[in-house]
DNA sequence: ATTAAAAATGTAATGGATTACATTTGTGTT
DNA sequence: AACACAAATGTAATCCATTACATTTTTAAT
């Protein structure tokens, strides 16, 4: 890579010192007006770039900050990272996405940008790092998980209450009069979907309604998975009536293939789905759902970030945000409210 | 932030020299086996992790490019990425996607990460940058333009042929025996819009079909785009029998649109999408539709970037990748071929 | 005009690693 | 044993900007 130029050439050629240069750059009052003009001009005229490398070497600080997920396409993230990057902007962070492809070497490589100092702190979404690593790496740098949860100490989390989010799902689904109410999920070794599970049981047993095992099922969390596992769920000798899933995606790809078999929605089997992502409006008919506030999400977990990051009284909690039921198409209109 | 350990400290702790420690660190053949163990001794029991702004300065050099996006969450993103993801990794590049919001200022902040040697490369999605602000960035850096094309010299892009593949969409439904051809577009602003229109226009005058400016409609790429634009197209006297949309995404709101009219697809009208997305097997029904080879797009744009941050014959060209038409559902089966 | 204080600028050390060049240690040959 | 040469290690310059501290210039007060 070629050299560009330095802040030496530009103070010999404003007939000043380096430090007068560094000043006008870093916007200091002890520069007289004069001073600062004469500099700023060669710096317009010939295009001068301060080399950041040497900024954040002699800082010991890059004001970057890694957004670490498995994967770019979790229909909810696009949102979370906007408020991520608007709460970055206000405090001048840059934020850089890092997808990892679900490689857990990628990912520890990834978090080595700590320990190296190319970024001064992480977001992440659903870590395969380890309840040690990450305490590990929590103790020296400042980390926030996001909505997927590890739990580990000298880490904090922003996210939804997965557990009560399910319970009301469900509770909803009994409202409208359902009590054969099955539970498509995602990975099954997501912490988040044990909580959805526990709201889900909650609910139903709230209502002393039994609790029936070959209505669950897990998969992944794309509408594949929804389509084979609603499938499954339709052949069995004594089908829900209402299936609560664990993603948008699934509810849709659930939706098909109850719509195949000739049975429509809600009429037939009602159906709920959970994110409320654009894709909840895209479909056919259009879903009820579980809002998580993504946004928000994003913005409160880089909030704490930034708190950590510059804060000597760390904070190392849990932050809850409100989710919210919306109903749409895909279950009945409720009477009864 | 707080110190970490030093080269220095390593090499007071193994009683070497700082040269020889940044030989063991670097594989260097010169050490002698003893020696190294001595070293990494040290570095293992410290957990040293050398700073890499340190050796970025002396480097000039980061090992890290720059994706820059408007967004998120456009469709097609996340498998491009991937395959930028992985030919960076065969040559130890870290890839950073940065997301503008489609602020212009935000582009050009990241754009300036080239000058100021924090980035040693750019992929970058549809621009806004102007013509010579892309050519002068590109003199002196490497940028590659993916998918979304501005001309601009010193600059590269891979892409598909945007002409042709709407040509071949559109001859597709001339063939099914469809002369009332409408077309839904995303943004006007797009290059590849224009691209695409060009294409739509060369397959009617070839089979002499009159072009009707009212079946023509352009706005976002997204579902209620289509929805919109599907039920101007619906209440004209005389609407089309078929309907080319630029995007899956429209091409679903376009499908919801015609069904709630009561129409069915593809036997009162037919529907074509564009990019081959997972939405595209979403709908019901799946979508007769362009593949993007999104994968191998991305794997070319950086392997181009590659080559031209490393190797002194730097390419300036226009790499074309070959599409595909997808036939699905929402067109009829093609009894002719 | 003189002097103290404030404002502006400059000098040089610093951050951490790499590497050209210098020096020491080791090996082999005669 | 002496010398040539290779191997291993060390010293110090370098990458570029920031900043503590030193010095000079300006302003204000007497």
């Amino acid at each position: 890579m070629q050299k560009s130029m330095t802040i030496q050439e530009v103070a010999q050629l404003a007939g000043v010192s380096v430090a007068t240069v560094s000043r006008v750059l870093n916007d200091s009052p002890l520069v007289k007006e004069k001073t600062r003009e004469k500099v700023l001009g060669v710096i317009q005229k010939f295009d001068y770039q301060p080399n950041l490398l040497g900024r954040d070497l002699r800082r010991l600080e890059t004001m970057k900050v890694l957004v670490v997920t498995p994967s770019l396409d979790i229909p909810i993230f696009a949102d979370i990272v906007k408020g991520i990057e608007d709460r970055a902007k206000e405090d001048g962070y840059y934020v850089l996405v890092c997808p990892t492809s679900n490689h857990l070497d990628r990912e520890k490589e990834l978090f080595q940008m700590l320990k190296t100092r190319l970024a001064d702190g992480v977001i992440t979404f659903s870590s395969k790092l380890s309840e040690e690593e990450l305490s590990e790496l929590g103790q020296r740098n400042s980390i926030v998980q996001c909505c997927e949860f590890t739990y580990a100490s000298h880490t904090c989390c922003v996210s939804i209450n997965d557990e009560q989010a399910a319970f009301d799902a469900v509770r909803h689904l009994i409202t409208l009069g359902h009590s054969r109410i099955a539970l498509l999920g995602g990975s099954e070794l997501a912490h988040s979907t044990r909580l959805r599970h526990d709201g889900y049981k909650r609910a139903l047993e709230q209502h002393h309604i039994p609790y029936r095992e070959e209505w669950i099922k897990y998969g992944d969390y794309d509408h594949h998975a929804g389509t084979r596992l609603a499938d499954e769920l339709l052949q069995l000798a004594d089908p829900p009536s209402a299936i609560f899933c664990m993603s948008d995606s699934t509810a849709i790809g659930c939706v098909n293939a109850i719509r195949n078999k000739g049975y429509t929605i809600p009429h037939n089997i009602a159906v709920m789905g959970f994110d409320n992502t654009r894709e909840a409006t895209m479909s056919s008919p259009t879903l009820t759902t579980i809002h998580q506030p993504k946004y928000n999400l994003g913005y409160t977990a880089m909030d704490l970030l930034i708190h950590n990051m510059t804060q000597p009284d760390k904070k190392y909690e849990n932050v809850t945000l409100a989710h919210r039921l919306i109903e749409r198409e895909s279950t009945p209109v409720n009477r009864k409210e």
